[in-house]
DNA sequence: GTCTATAACCTGATAGAC
DNA sequence: GTCTATCAGGTTATAGAC
């Protein structure tokens, strides 16, 4: 019984629900989920839900902190490093971003659609608030080039990372691309991405 | 009496259900959205949507394929546009596409969810599976880069001009930004994109 | 066409037996 | 801790008066 991460069988019955969870939320958004599918899902009684976390949406906000910590994780410990390049750091935030959503692919798509209308989450999501504008990131960016907001390329770097997963149905169906190909191109993405934003950054 | 695009006033009550339902299905998507949401924004009876729509997924359905088209109009005309060149169509789109959405700041958030479980919206999409891969757009990319999958490009040229208004509510809050402020930049971002794009295809 | 009232159904949550 | 049965509340959709 060493290996614990996927045999649903030797999970306590609470990771078993927040497993559950984790998928059906992620995948359907609060409102289109019902506790009943958790509850199959899980391979429970739906009363064993509220038994272990008295409400839908006492369970929503443990998996919702857990996802936001995930999606902003990446970038706290890199934005702030200031032992790094700035090539440096686009470079690890573009792999570890593409790295997590590869094995997360629902979480973008999740964390930005739930934030609409529930910016109440914000509230699991970082101590100060500074943190990205007084990063040592944008003053880098900003060093380089003063002529152009930070914010211009942080945006386009988490987009260049990020998009493709939100419009990865899309893209799929349009251009009849197997989930394979669809992989080895966010991979590919890895190193495209340290060579654009450094063009991007030169370019007048 | 000329004017009739804003003035509930003047709207056929069928004309006020779908405007209202365009505002509140946007807003917080199918599953979240209550019927008596739309009838009370509409200033009508909850019977009367009913009456003119059946149900509150045929009304859903007339929105969100209005959505569709939008969202994926501005493309269809200028990808095959033979008598462009490849720096013309990029400034074409990302100029397009921010005044659409800027225009319809949910929209983008709003399909991409939507499409996420409901993959039969795409019929009301395209009438051709191939109108992307086979465009002239893709050949003109891939004439001048045969080293890299064009679809690279056009990602990260529909995540240039739409990432932001994801990221939206979360980018304002880390970086304190006012609504103006980011208006600025997104119009900014139309003359900042096409110079990009054109650094990213030249960077080797 | 528009309203009020209500039917029919669904969903989250609990009571109570084991 | 786990289950079955059920309640209470809310939601879509319709019936029927005007």
């Amino acid at each position: 019984m060493a290996r614990k991460e996927k045999g649903d069988i030797d999970l306590s019955t609470e990771e078993k629900i927040k497993e559950a969870a984790r998928k059906v939320f992620t995948k359907k958004g609060y409102a289109a989920t019902r506790t009943r599918d958790i509850a199959e899902e899980a391979g429970i009684n739906l009363a064993l839900l509220n038994y272990y976390f008295r409400s839908k949406e006492k369970l929503f906000e443990i998996i919702m902190t857990e996802k936001m910590q995930k999606y902003f994780g990446v970038l706290a410990p890199v934005l702030d490093d200031t032992a790094t390049t700035l090539e440096n750091k686009i470079e690890t935030i573009a792999s570890k971003y593409i790295d997590l959503v590869l094995e997360n692919p629902e979480l973008p798509l999740f964390v930005l659609s739930e934030l609409r209308n529930n910016p109440i989450h914000f509230l699991s999501l970082t101590p100060k608030t500074d943190f990205l504008t007084n990063s040592e990131f944008i003053r880098q960016l900003q060093k380089k080039r003063p002529d152009i907001r930070p914010l211009h390329f942080f945006v386009s770097l988490l987009g260049m990372c990020l998009f493709p997963f939100l419009m990865r149905p899309v893209l799929q169906k349009v251009a009849n691309m197997k989930d394979k190909t669809f992989i080895e191109m966010m991979l590919e993405r890895k190193k495209l991405i340290p060579v654009w934003t450094k063009a991007m950054l030169k370019a007048k």
